[in-house]
RNA sequence: CGGGCCGUAGCUCAGUCUGGUUAGAGCGCCGGGUUGUGGUCCCGGAGGUCGGGGGUUCAAGUCCCCUCGGUCCGCCCA
């Protein structure tokens, strides 16, 4: 016995129907984010690995997550753990006029333990705008998010928001966190000791009961925030509210990826337990283009997880699978012929169409016909052969069947389907 | 990294606690009936190394040990 080869730990196919909803979330934001002025970037799978190093040292999906394999060029590469890095690398490289307003649809690889909404593969769409400092564009961004999720007809999703400030702003409150978060070392959960002091960032991010309740009291970013920072983040608000977007201020909001800068932001879902609740986030980097050898350059962008998504959609009952049925099924029980003619006659006048295999029996291939979601079966049998006609019967109604002439087949069709 | 649960027909699962005739159901597949040769209704049939290995027993899907795989929770992220 040969071996069953079986999808690798944490990736999972995506097979017909529900790859329908897939289909319909990506043309989803295809279409508001092109209709945003934002065009479609198709970057590698795969860069140098420090591409992805220079996310920042306190970056989870960095320091162990990391998905990486050497070449046989001996080239040290690792698959994309995020969708931003590529981007930013992407643009460096040809220096686009700004701002480079850009989306991708991506998948995403972490090594890590696979559990519900979480895998070793999964897959995100996600948006950036390289190029400008205008809080207008995080405010554009957020914004063209939040639609998203209301054109997918998701209602628990709620957008928290924060700054960071500048770069400086952020390295002065990080200091005094951890500072403060080392003075009360005795009253944190030991497992975040290591954070306290190496990436107190992180620490703010913990869900263990215990810090909790001592980061309940901890400085706020928003204390730190130099004037222009503060500037910023105000029109970013005034800009949400103009819009109609409603958010909640949260300061303890700091989000696993390292490099952000001013805006930071996360979509979460009630309909999602626990902690795998996040359907996108995202935020403004300012140094990130630099710290990847460019010049300085401010961005922004989100990512958004697909199977998160989907999985809220799921809770939600939004999102359904109907659809991406053919109009027309053909059903020919003498030989196959005709039904091989008729259905391409069918699709190259625009008519969708599909047909039974294996010159199975009536009774099988009207079963099939049926399941096919098509509203009309064209049958084809010794009589209709015959008397060169086709028979139409109806699928989804009791209307009763028609007899068509084989030739002219297609405007015959047309207008009985058009009322079907 | 720590912990829970699950591997039985192509698919979804029951049966395992309390070991005992030919291991079941639904869907799918094939055939028959009804039908306008013709989906939905009815009847029948085919299809199973009970994840793998070892052990206990007169007897193991069921109990014990080992092992492989999947899944979920915690931490963190999408």
């Amino acid at each position: 016995m040969v071996e069953q080869f079986q999808a690798p730990k944490g990736t999972h196919d995506v097979l017909p129907v529900e790859s329908y909803r897939w289909q319909q979330l990506v043309a989803s934001f295809a279409q508001v984010m092109g209709g945003a002025g934002y065009g479609l970037v198709q970057s590698p799978m795969f860069e140098d690995i420090g591409v992805f190093q220079r996310l920042g040292e306190g970056t989870e999906v960095v320091r162990k997550e990391m998905y990486d394999f050497y070449d046989k060029g001996e080239r040290h590469l690792a698959l994309r753990p995020e969708g931003t890095a590529s981007v930013v690398r992407a643009f460096n490289q040809h220096r686009p006029t700004v701002p480079w307003k850009v989306w991708y649809v991506t998948p995403c690889f972490r090594y890590e333990e696979p559990q519900a909404g979480r895998f070793r593969q999964h897959h995100q769409v996600g948006a950036e705008a390289l190029g400008s400092a205008d809080p207008d564009l995080d405010a554009e961004l957020i914004a063209t998010q939040h639609d998203f999720y209301q054109r997918l007809g998701l209602k628990s999703v709620s957008l928290r928001l924060n700054s960071m400030g500048s770069a400086n702003d952020r390295r002065a409150y990080t200091e005094h966190l951890a500072a403060w978060l080392g003075q009360r070392l005795d009253d944190l959960d030991p497992q975040d000791h290591p954070n306290a002091s190496e990436h107190p960032l992180r620490v703010l991010d913990s869900k263990r009961e215990r810090s909790r309740r001592i980061i309940a009291q901890a400085p706020h970013i928003t204390d730190f925030l130099s004037d222009e920072a503060r500037a910023h983040f105000e029109r970013v608000q005034a800009g949400l509210d103009a819009l109609g977007v409603a958010y909640e201020l949260d300061t303890r909001l700091v989000r696993g990826l390292d490099y952000y800068t001013h805006s930071t932001w996360e979509f979460a879902s009630a309909a999602l337990s626990g902690a795998q609740n996040a359907v996108g986030g995202g935020g403004r980097y300012d140094g990130l283009a630099e710290s990847l050898g460019g010049k300085p350059a401010s961005g922004v962008g989100f990512g958004a997880g697909i199977e998160r998504i989907l999985l809220a959609a799921d809770a939600e009952q939004a999102l359904d699978t109907d659809g991406g049925a053919v109009e027309v099924f053909v059903v020919d029980v003498c030989g196959g012929s005709a039904g091989r003619d008729i259905t391409f006659e069918l699709r190259r006048n625009g008519i969708s169409a599909d047909r039974a295999f294996d010159g199975r029996s009536m009774k099988a291939q009207m079963k099939v016909a049926d399941r096919s979601g098509a509203r009309v079966a064209l049958l084809v049998g010794t009589d209709e052969l015959a008397a060169d006609t086709v028979t139409l019967r109806y699928l989804r109604s009791g209307e009763p069947q028609v007899t068509l002439l084989r030739s002219g087949l297609v405007e015959q069709l047309a207008p009985l389907l058009a009322r079907a």
